[in-house]
DNA sequence: ATTATTTATTGTATTTATTACACGAATCCA
DNA sequence: TGGATTCGTGTAATAAATACAATAAATAAT
């Protein structure tokens, strides 16, 4: 139980998870590997949590250098921690995903990748590690999240369509939804603002843009309210 | 990036939040410490990983260290990384939380507990460490779990009745349900088998008692079906 | 200019699920 | 034998989920 004994023989890191949504698909944002080792494979963007950093923090610094986001939707997924998962010791992972809207975001590719690049989630590589599994992992806390809190318009523009939202549904959950009662339900919780405003220069009969009313969310949960969709 | 640079500094350990339920009341197994630091207080079961040892087995050897049990329902629930949350060290934990019949349990307190104890849930002392966190988080996540999952039934004896399920439920819950619409519901899923048997010795109209269909729930799993309570 | 193409918008009837609610039955104990 | 206690049960009213199709508004093609 002496606390010192193992100090020198293991460490943590943080993998992230990084989905976005373009073109009605559902994206990962990989890193080509530019350090071992699996040099040269796609793979989760990751680091080791320095000594002096917040496990959280560790995961926000990881999403910035890689894509100069912050203020970003993050959450905890899970914790790897098979013995052997790490060819070159003990290192056990805390697995996080975030939701970026992809139209925000700049390409900062760090030290450890040479590249970073948006895959669809329906044809990505192999990955390397446990990466596979983690990202398995994520897909499916993403699903279950995604009917019990608003976090799909973390993926969307701050303006957006009701088939915008619709379509980032049928996507996440791998399902098809009806259009009347999707929307029934929807705007029955009263959590969009109509904007006004229409798209433009589209080839059929343009769509109402809406936001979010993330204030109202709020104020609606401390009143015991319960998103679901 | 060199991953050899931060092995001496660091550690990794697992707490455990281990639920029992008693006499209409939920519980939480603490120990009184008998290493430091924090010596001589109640606190979450837990141990440094062993370097050949998986996650999820670190989690069951405490467990099994502490009650002698083992096959029990047990879960991840979240890692906390705070850099100042162990003061002699740099220290991450991975909670789980794992749902024993108090019934089956033997107290076996192990070299670092001078003691373990069953605390009501309603009535813990204060913790050391982020223990209380820790503790909070696992209740909430044992309020979502239960109402997704059928995971009450390992808090409670092979045979029950539909009150005992009930008053867990509420016990867990924090909340009333009706007798009648919960039985209604409960029933209709289809997952208790009618043991044929009643209480005895029971100074009023003795209660049927069930089993939960395991089999029958895995395989209606496999056919989409989702609990919900 | 007319027509074709595409996607947006809207309501109702049916089915299913949730809620609210009260009294006789079976056992032990005094 | 009467009192105390918990068990077991059904129905009516309300709310939520589902299934379903025709018209509107824009651009593109002729």
């Amino acid at each position: 139980m002496d606390i010192h004994k193992q100090f020198f023989k293991s460490a943590f890191s943080v993998d992230s998870v990084i989905f976005g949504y373009d073109q009605g698909d559902l994206k990962v944002l990989l890193i080509y590997r530019g350090a071992k080792p699996y040099i040269g494979t796609w793979a989760l963007p990751g680091d080791l949590v320095k000594l002096d950093e917040d496990l959280d923090d560790s995961a926000r610094r990881i999403l910035f250098d890689l894509t100069g986001l912050s203020n970003v939707f993050m959450d905890q997924i899970h914790t790897f921690g098979k013995v052997d998962r790490h060819p070159l010791g003990r290192v056990i992972t805390v697995a996080y995903f975030s939701l970026v809207k992809i139209i925000d975001y700049k390409l900062n590719p760090s030290s450890w990748a040479k590249e970073a690049k948006w895959h669809s989630i329906v044809n990505t590589p192999n990955l390397p590690f446990d990466h596979t599994e983690i990202l398995n992992y994520a897909k499916n806390k993403l699903k279950e999240r995604v009917r019990h809190q608003p976090i799909g318009f973390e993926l969307l523009p701050k303006e957006f369509t009701l088939s915008d939202i619709q379509n980032l549904y049928e996507s996440v959950l791998e399902i098809n939804l009806d259009k009347r009662n999707f929307r029934k339900k929807l705007l029955a919780m009263s959590l969009l603002i109509d904007t006004g405003y229409f798209q433009i220069s589209v080839a059929h009969r343009p769509a109402r843009l809406y936001r979010f009313d993330k204030k109202k969310y709020k104020s609606l949960i401390q009143q015991g309210f319960s998103f679901e969709l």
